[in-house]
DNA sequence: TTGTAAGCGTTATCAT
DNA sequence: ATGATAACGCTTACAA
């Protein structure tokens, strides 16, 4: 085992101070290029890294950004669209030298805020992956000085980076239009209180308005949750009710598609030949639905990375103003559950 | 925005001295009861927490464990079994005041080897969640001093907490034998470098002759890799060159089942008329495959917890010995893909 | 351009 | 039982 390397030994053996060290280190101070690469390269040879304890103690940063991931629906990990953008994020900021931590709500025994949590560990940012805007505690931390961003909820002085909704709607229902050459169609939507959902929602309203396409009371129907069971209900919710059949049934999310799928299954109503079904969102399972799934596909890479590098650059460049709402193009994916 | 608090700020309010309130963070020490009750309620009213970075600096500890994701998947939390490890890992020793930081392979401009960054990062542990047996790098930091568990590799001097890989698959047998009542039964293992699947298909070996059934040559074919397109393939080749076609095939993971159960739609082939399926893992998503999935359940929570409770025993009595495996029980879970 | 030295907020070892 | 004080390994003025 090799012994410990300090700024303190590497300054000795290369006859240095410690200080001269530091400075190519953080590659700031001035230090002569003979001298710097001199520095660099030993210690690359041994293969030295900087004890982020002290550094983190002297400096008042630490490399660190708090990952926000909603206990309401208390998935965390398991829930495949939002961890497939936290490992985007992650993979982008460990190539700046970040690492995540997630917000616990207590540390050492004491029940505590989100921002009070911030503040002790000095995370240098906030990444919320998913939230809930009722949160009163998101919403000091979002208030405070703490830089973040969120790739879920939109709301003042927040940063969002999302999908570019009223595209996705578009997308799906010039496809129907144009492709499909139907035009009666239904919605199934996700709670409102989501912001998301509202987006893709108004959308869907503007677009059969614009269209002046055959709506009844019964052609859209709201879940009340976010997963399949919600969509499953849904549906026959929509069937029992809804006089003319529509061709096809638009979902707000792959999740609540599942759930759809299920019930017109078990209403024996065939998908894509009785009825045809685009969902939203392309989750990593939408492809293995029986049928598969023809959704609107979020670029989850692009999402991931754009909230990362947005964040290092309120981070870093904290004077440089940036627009409050980043939306990332979204794409038609087309598979078995239309035709 | 409260101000800063300190051992400082606190031993000044309460008139005592920073060393005074250190003792009783650390619960060492001699302090008087009195005392200590003071400053624990002082520190609850105030919401002190100790600064990590400092801690870390000086006691060499930094209540942090480094988790190996192993990058030849190269999915990370994306993959809904192993996140669903790693979530409950985490739950856990969060409780416990660690917590994770994943395993990164280069830190500030610097490749290294996972030795290397854990000890630089000073981590507490090491938890494997899913790794590489021929990685040389991973070796070497199991034959480390730094207390490792894994959830996924079973090898000398390495502490893991499996399925009960054996009891799963007699019971997948018997009920196969008992319940179906059939005993022409085939087998879709994955690839045998991997441990746990070593493990399955010498329980079904021993089964099988036990119970004497018939096989031919093809009525076990291994994968050559872990996904559903490895499942389709190895479907497709066990269908073209067996001889009496089997009444039930069992497949040694969900995740390659679901390219079996695709497989067996294209062939036409009626899922559970004319064969029923059995999987391995139980994962989240094959409650929702068509049909849905009769299957092992390994009990991810029970994995999780365990092996978290076990390096965090490992780390915090170093001279405790505990058993180098543990096994943890299955259970059979039915649904539509047998009958 | 380089060196010196004072912290950063803890813990741990001595004194008291 | 409590209080001073010296590390821990780094950053950052400031001095040389």
């Amino acid at each position: 085992m090799k012994d410990k390397k300090t700024i303190y030994t590497i300054a000795k053996a290369l006859e240095l101070s410690p200080g001269t060290i530091s400075k190519v280190l953080n590659q700031n101070g001035n230090v002569s290029e003979f001298t710097r690469e001199r520095v660099l390269k030993y210690i690359k040879e041994v293969g030295y890294v900087p004890a982020k304890s002290a550094r983190n103690l002297k400096s008042k940063r630490t490399f660190t950004i708090g990952v926000v991931f909603t206990e309401a629906l208390n998935i965390g990990l398991e829930h495949a669209f939002f961890s497939s953008l936290l490992q985007h994020f992650k993979s982008y900021v460990e190539r700046f030298g970040y690492e995540l931590s997630f917000i616990v709500r207590r540390l050492g025994g004491h029940e505590m805020s989100y921002l009070e949590w911030c503040m002790n560990k000095r995370v240098d940012g906030v990444y919320i992956v998913t939230g809930n805007d009722q949160d009163q505690g998101l919403i000091e931390l979002i208030d405070s000085h703490i830089p973040s961003v969120s790739n879920d909820l939109i709301f003042e002085g927040l940063h969002s980076v999302v999908s570019d909704n009223a595209q996705g709607v578009y997308l799906a229902l010039d496809y129907i239009k144009n492709d499909l050459k139907k035009d009666k169609v239904a919605y199934i939507s996700g709670p409102l209180k989501a912001k998301q959902f509202q987006e893709r929602y108004q959308a869907y309203q503007a677009y059969i308005k614009k269209e002046g396409w055959y709506q009844e009371k019964s052609s859209v129907v709201f879940t009340e949750s976010f997963g399949d069971t919600s969509g499953y209900r849904a549906v026959l919710e929509m069937m029992a009710l809804i006089k003319e059949r529509p061709d096809v049934i638009f979902v707000a999310s792959d999740d609540i598609a599942l759930g759809v799928l299920k019930g017109l299954r078990d209403l024996k109503i065939h998908v894509p030949e009785d009825i045809q079904i685009i969902g939203f969102d392309d989750m990593p399972f939408a492809k293995h639905f029986t049928p598969t799934l023809t959704t609107i596909a979020q670029d989850r890479l692009n999402l991931g990375e754009m909230a990362a590098k947005i964040l290092i650059s309120k981070i870093e460049q904290p004077d440089i103003k940036l627009d409050a709402l980043t939306r990332i193009p979204v794409k038609l994916i087309v598979r078995e559950s239309t035709q």
